[in-house]
DNA sequence: TTCCCTTTTGGCACTCAATGCCCTTAAATG
DNA sequence: CATTTAAGGGCATTGAGTGCCAAAAGGGAA
């Protein structure tokens, strides 16, 4: 372990990610995703557009932040879930937890959620993400099921929990003041009614 | 009503739909998707590369052939099926007729499939059709509870029912003589037991 | 037949994302 | 101070997508 910036030899990184994710959110909010180039990204976080392409994969990608880290959280959570709570809940209450927002970080998740789920290339993008996700669900629930995560109830079910987080994701943006948990509760639970009522 | 081709006045059109494709997948098939340039897929089919973009808007777009004549179809569907059995049998009943397939053309079905459940730059593209998709199902489910479809319930409907679908479309590309419809009903089964069971 | 009208075609130029190549910059180490 | 190591960034290239506009190819009327 070494002290605050764990780089010893070579030439100090000039920028990181966050940085980058601040200027391009402030050009995102100004002029919109698909205005904004790269260029001036790069520009804005003063480093190179060449830069700019090795600390994110894609334009695309910049949006979402440190996801790979949230999906290593959802793992551990899983992982740590006591196997003698049903299924469906040992899932539901991870993915609870995986959304979980502090009071003061809600405007900034919804500034950037609508992004995601409103510009189309994102849109679009955000499949290759949510499959990462998925899979961390299928993973758990191949676990219980004893099976492997390509059997068809695991990916059910990573596909239906995806299905039922961007429903309450994207109630959640339409309404100013609603509360995410509360609507991955009802998404649920109207699932349910759905399949069990006449 | 014209007779053959519905054109009488004008230039007549050197190439449809159809040729293009038909170009295109013989080349996706050959190289692959990602490897395969616009223009190589103009000059095969013996046209231009500007024209080729006057009849797909992207070269995503060109594996998802007649969609939204699909869409049609599922929309009619619904709005014909019988309001008094249960809601989720109606959108259930309405994705397996959505994906019925002719014995002949399943290998056809399966190809394109493949392409667009394994290539990310269409999995990524598809997001945008499926979209459209649900909100089919969405409405539907609007109209049946009297709410618009951009309530929490048509939309995690609309959801969850792609959620199966797909799952079941993965399942059904894995492996090779298994039932589409089969696979449908499996991965809706699986759901209602993971929902009600212990 | 010839001219006009209509519609499709496709060449050309341009923008922008993404990527490979490679030289430069800037620190740490001995 | 020279060497080593890692980051920066310029340059050139590829490939998708788009606007503009002139050429091509029919039908119909004079």
């Amino acid at each position: 372990m070494t002290s605050p910036s764990a780089h010893q030899r070579g030439r100090p990184p000039t920028t990181d990610h966050s940085a980058i994710e601040q200027a391009a959110f402030r050009l995102f909010g100004e002029r919109g995703f698909e205005e904004t180039t790269v260029d001036a990204i790069a520009e804005a976080a003063g480093i190179g557009r060449r830069t700019l392409f090795r600390y994110y994969p894609s334009k695309n990608d910049i949006p979402w932040g440190q996801f790979e880290a949230g999906l290593v959280r959802l793992h551990a959570h899983l992982a740590a879930s006591p196997p003698d709570i049903p299924l469906y809940e040992a899932v539901h209450r991870a993915i609870l937890d995986f959304n979980h927002l502090d009071e003061a970080a809600i405007p900034q998740h919804r500034q950037r959620m609508r992004l995601l789920l409103t510009t189309p290339a994102l849109q679009a993008h955000s499949a290759l993400k949510y499959a990462a996700w998925r899979n961390v669900i299928a993973e758990y629930v191949a676990g219980r099921c004893g099976t492997t995560a390509d059997a068809l109830l695991p990916r059910t079910i990573g596909h239906v929990s995806l299905a039922l987080a961007l429903s309450a994701y994207e109630q959640w943006l339409e309404e100013e003041d609603s509360s995410l948990p509360r609507l991955l509760d009802s998404s649920l639970s109207g699932l349910r009614r759905y399949l069990t009522r006449p």
